[in-house]
DNA sequence: CCGTAAATTTATCGACCGATAAATTAGCAG
DNA sequence: CTGCTAATTTATCGGTCGATAAATTTACGG
């Protein structure tokens, strides 16, 4: 791995709103942009098109969602490989929030609490078909920021799930053991899993989110409990018990 | 759906060994194949190279592989999207073992045995790279087949993990609630991306798979025991309890 | 209103794509 | 050895791809 990425390290572009519609612009009168605003376009709509189509979408079909030419491009981006790029870090970097690193750290709190609620912010910012799909795209092609993407999942969010954990339950406090880390994954990619159905195979899912994730949550560390052998309060309510998840019919 | 699709529907081909290395064969004198061997080369080098590649991967690409030339492609296929469907059936219907269908509903072994066999011997023979990125690329084309697979887990395998855990569990017998279902997912899906995590990122896995596997269905049964409010002897065996999962380091 | 810098378009290149038609050649039957 | 059938190759078509160069047009400063 030669590049580095950082996290949230591109400015949200808050230039004026675009046509976000999939028909040449007919209706507005500027016909010239800024390079900032053009650029930005070219970005946006890359992304979706990309995201639907895959890498392979042609240049053209892009510049004709854009209204614009084709060679058009090419004054904003060396080689589509850069507009590529561009869309990678756009997808990567931009969705995560600083504070979900304090959250998830803070002890003041029961780490039932706030994996829900990092998970629910988690999968809002991630479960919509642009990412999830860029996301799979670029993981088929092997692409260096994926590979960095997966890495930055397991220390920032897996590690300290399991660190979190252990300590609630009063146990020894050492680095997430493999097989620890892997059933953190089995969370996490059951979780992630939930978006792939939705918005890849658009199969029916849980209609509330946040009920999936409780009751993964529920089955999760419950589950872990009793393989650790510990206990640790970490349903929401006990009144359940009798009726089974929340949400079955 | 207008298509039908039927597991294990295509006879495995017994037809003689053949050369599947990368480079045109110049070994073998034999020159010209029957067409049925002919026909079964293009489907599995096909195979392997839309796994690599996608399915834009070139039909002249394909050829060189096999080394005969392009055109011969449409002596035995009428067109590319014929051949990708080819390679769709042999993909998605050639992998189920009828067995698998008694052996998930056979009362007389507790179910976590039932289930440790099932996901040992299934991703046996869906964990390897071709299966597994056929199976996202195809996903992400949006194919029948797929749409069709995503159904199939979930009546042969998810209903099925409901209903037979409900059953151990003596709790009464009825259609899985979505919500059941959901968390059969949850499962699942975190079993899958350990598949995902290996072929398709290349990224670090918990080396031996059953012991994987193992946890995940630990925490997974003690997990909806205690959501379900229900007692059902899973784990395989009791001295883990106090040394955490296994294999943890 | 004019002039100029730059945003955008027109025109085009060479490579590659899936597919078809016609020529060729391997291999078997007699 | 010959001749026929069919497996395979050669040649090629129309279309699309990413990319480049040159011409054109918009918008703004004076």
């Amino acid at each position: 791995m030669d590049e580095e990425f950082k996290l949230n390290s591109i400015a949200a572009a808050d230039l004026p709103a675009i046509d976000d519609g999939a028909e040449p612009d007919t209706s507005s009168k500027q016909r010239r942009l800024s390079p900032a605003q053009r650029r930005e376009d070219f970005i946006r709509k890359a992304t979706s098109l990309f995201a639907e189509e895959g890498f392979d979408a042609g240049t053209r079909e892009l510049a004709r969602k854009l209204g614009v030419t084709q060679p058009l491009l090419y004054r904003y981006f060396p080689s589509k490989d850069d507009l590529i790029r561009e869309v990678y870090k756009r997808v990567y970097l931009d969705r995560w929030q600083p504070e979900w690193d304090d959250m998830l750290g803070d002890r003041t709190r029961p780490i039932r609490e706030r994996l829900q609620h990092f998970y629910d912010a988690y999968t809002d910012a991630i479960f919509n078909r642009d990412w999830i799909r860029i996301y799979l795209f670029s993981g088929l092609k092997g692409a260096a920021i994926n590979k960095w993407y997966v890495s930055i999942v397991e220390t920032r969010i897996l590690t300290r799930i399991i660190e979190e954990y252990r300590h609630e339950a009063g146990l020894p406090a050492h680095d997430p053991a493999p097989a620890e880390l892997e059933l953190a994954w089995l969370l996490h990619g059951g979780i992630f899993y939930y978006g792939v159905r939705k918005h890849i195979y658009d199969s029916p899912v849980l209609e509330q989110k946040n009920r999936a994730i409780s009751n993964a949550l529920d089955v999760f560390l419950e589950g872990i409990s009793s393989v650790f052998g510990t206990a640790v309060k970490t349903r929401s309510t006990a009144i359940r018990k009798a009726q089974g998840p929340d949400g079955q019919d």
